[in-house]
DNA sequence: CTTTACAGACCAACCAGTCGGTCTATAACT
DNA sequence: AGTTATAGACCGACTGGTTGGTCTGTAAAG
């Protein structure tokens, strides 16, 4: 890859993490890069396939991470340790990548979307897969639903990229830490009656044993 | 209000979930709404006016409601189930004002943009509050540190609005029990020690009593 | 008669993308 | 070795279409 590629990359991801995708010009991206337009089209074909790069980069990287993480390791609770430490470090590594990957993928061409949508869907099934597996092996509480369980992980763990700075009081690290601890503690089967006595009303999924 | 102008408002709510706040003109918002750019701008400054009012309907209501929530309850515990449940619920009424809350913030103009900031880091202000409150009294975990966790239930309910549909499986009530069920669970004190023998390792915080 | 509500033609600015052209490097030829 | 041919990398003035916003006009309301 051209030393030119890789900056303009660099340059448009600052960028749009700090200004968005439409709040920055392709001028800008080429002043910035201490280029000119013609470089900047010799490279891609156009602002939009920029931005599919950058969304392409991100969500290869995390499926791959997390398909190692999951073939390693046996257990649901081992496995769902695993995947959610390499997908929280990812936070670190990629974080311009993650706030373009989030904030703009409205903006993807069609033919763009349909491929990003396939990637994300895969990383999607291996969080599943996990929960699901440890529910039927009896790792889990069977009484939580599914669907909505894990859109709770996940929402948790995507919503990083709001908050996360390197510099911050926590490292990446122990952020992944507390949302592995915090993620055990309601998928693990424990002491539910103890629980309810604090609860306003019996949850409607209790019924499930 | 004018009949126009809310016209304009849900038109245009509608447009910007759909395409983005950059993916929709004026022009559109106009023909959409069976108006004209003079029936607009009648009413409206700017299109950046319109992205701030929307902006500041949702958050004014979530705050409201936040803080009717977290006054007439008085333990930590029952507390915090109110306003996750009132802050659930929020999704099922105001998901496109969400949308563009979210996705949007970005292109607000700087004056704009400090007034919201000032209410949305109220509500965060509750959340924390209530979270440094049960662990000061004893009720939630004292070893959690507050900052990772209240991002973390801020994150998992936010996440809402990226799946939510209200004719999806669960309705917003069921999906608020679930997630209050999850909370509850991280945040109330219980058998650690059964937990820790699932974990890969001792995290970090666990020295804290 | 004044004010408010809206219509729609019009405009200046902007922006993604184009296109003819230059510069450099390496290969091919003599 | 010296000269020429060719390809790829990059430049930057230019353009055509779009967009947010304005301005003048008009009709109804009070």
């Amino acid at each position: 890859m051209s030393r030119l590629r890789s900056t303009i990359l660099e340059t448009s991801l600052q960028l749009f993490d700090e200004h968005g995708f439409h709040g920055v010009t392709v001028n800008q991206i080429v002043a910035a890069s201490g280029t000119s337009k013609g470089g900047f089209y010799h490279h891609f074909q156009s602002k939009d396939e920029l931005l599919f790069v950058i969304h392409d980069t991100f969500i290869t990287y995390v499926l791959k991470e997390a398909g190692a993480a999951n073939v390693i390791h046996t257990s649901p609770t081992a496995k769902i340790q695993a995947v959610i430490h390499s997908f929280v470090k990812v936070f670190d590594l990629y974080k311009p990548h993650i706030s373009v990957f989030y904030q703009e993928s409205t903006y993807l061409k069609p033919a763009y979307e349909e491929k990003i949508k396939k990637k994300r869907d895969e990383f999607k099934d291996i969080i599943f897969g996990i929960i699901h597996e440890g529910q039927a092996g009896g790792d889990f509480r069977k009484e939580l639903p599914l669907e909505v369980t894990a859109m709770a992980v996940l929402g948790m763990v995507n919503w990083i990229y709001k908050w996360y700075q390197q510099d911050g009081r926590y490292s990446i690290d122990e952020i992944a830490e507390v949302y592995i601890d915090l993620i055990l503690h309601f998928l693990l089967p424990g002491s539910s009656e103890q629980l309810m006595r604090h609860m306003n009303k019996v949850p409607f999924f209790y019924d499930v044993k």
